[in-house]
DNA sequence: TAGATTGTTAATCGATTAACAATC
DNA sequence: TAGATTGTTAATCGATTAACAATC
């Protein structure tokens, strides 16, 4: 068991998939199972598996294995995913209608209760049942409601007024799929980047260095 | 320098973000750099900067540094942006439609040439001038045109019998907007995956452990 | 009890950082 | 030439894997 500070990122960003597994086993029906079992499942090592867990506390039994329910809880419960986050969406093209529409946000404790977008033409359109409204109603509407968080679906070259209005009005955390180096400037925002290019460029990498077998 | 297949993932994954910068330095009409400096603008150590770009032999030169033209160039060439590469897409749904509208395929040399969907509805409907395709025609236009990788936006569900098809016509890589296994299956398949619901998650857990300072 | 499997410590491996000689 | 900065080797750090005693 370790302090929630000293959990490296490689920990952390195992935390989804463990949680997905989790949840598939559970459909299945699926009990009880080992670190041997789902290492086979997972393409993690057992080992690594065990010492993942063991970063928060024993959740096994020494001859029996883990119980699937009783894991899925305790990652859904490190993840944070039963605490209400109330998140704000700023751009609603193709990206942020797309997030908006697909995401099930319930499901990991967000709700989404407002949509903003610059173009004026968009306004009142609802998406999900909730209205666009205008980047003008950002400020009203955070100091009156506080959201969590913020998904950035905007060109790189709005999101520095953006980010640093948002900044003020309080929010520390941000689900960035803009191009825009929040952490250049606010090294102290909680920030999840999503770099579709990044992903898409790395997929080049693999394609032009595949392996002929 | 390295060989192509010992260059480690972690090197792999640096690259695009070598690429945006360089690409922004060259638009600011930066002509050279030291990885003194690139390290300030980029958060990376000066050190692994070298270490990095060694791994492809040295793009330097000393006591002046790094030609930001010419080493933009050797990033892209490096990542294989320059190389045909043709790509169909799986599913036209709320990402399916983000994805090929949003993306500049052709910046990176991807080519979308064709959309396919389940929903016999969609069929005939354009996206960016391609018409979307009944999943039926899937094995007579890879048979003719043979594209590189497919990028899957579809259902979980779905998943499994269309990359079984796609693996048989011949499709070896794959950019994965869904949440199926497909190296469970196919371990020798070139996949990169997008989750976004495991990078949502993450940011969870990032606002419940926030540092409160 | 015997077998299984964890929790945890120790060993290994790989990635990052530091240092510095080479050299432009 | 002197100063700057690379390329590269060595040192450090952290993450992964292996091993095994504890124990259910």
């Amino acid at each position: 068991m370790k302090a929630a500070n000293e959990i490296s990122a490689s920990v952390i960003g195992r935390l989804p998939r463990y949680y997905r597994f989790l949840c598939e086993l559970q459909n299945d029906g699926i009990v009880r199972i080992s670190s041997g079992e789902l290492s086979k499942r997972m393409g993690f090592t057992a080992s690594q598996i065990r010492q993942d867990f063991n970063c928060f506390g024993g959740f096994g039994q020494q001859g029996y294995g883990y119980n699937v329910e009783q894991l899925k809880n305790e990652m859904a419960s490190i993840l944070g995913l039963s605490t209400l986050k109330q998140a704000i969406l700023i751009g609603a093209g193709n990206m942020g209608r797309a997030v908006a529409r697909q995401m099930n946000f319930a499901e990991m404790g967000f709700r989404l209760s407002a949509i903003f977008d610059c173009d004026k033409n968009l306004e009142g359109l609802k998406i999900k049942g909730i209205p666009i409204r205008p980047n003008s109603q950002i400020a009203e509407f955070c100091a009156e409601h506080r959201p969590d968080m913020a998904i950035l679906c905007l060109p790189q070259n709005q999101a520095p007024e953006v980010v640093d209005e948002l900044v003020l009005l309080g929010i520390e955390s941000f689900w960035n799929f803009s191009h825009y180096d929040i952490h250049a400037k606010y090294p102290a925002a909680n920030v999840e980047n999503v770099h579709l290019s990044d992903s898409l460029m790395t997929l080049s990498y693999k394609i032009k260095n595949r392996e002929n077998r």
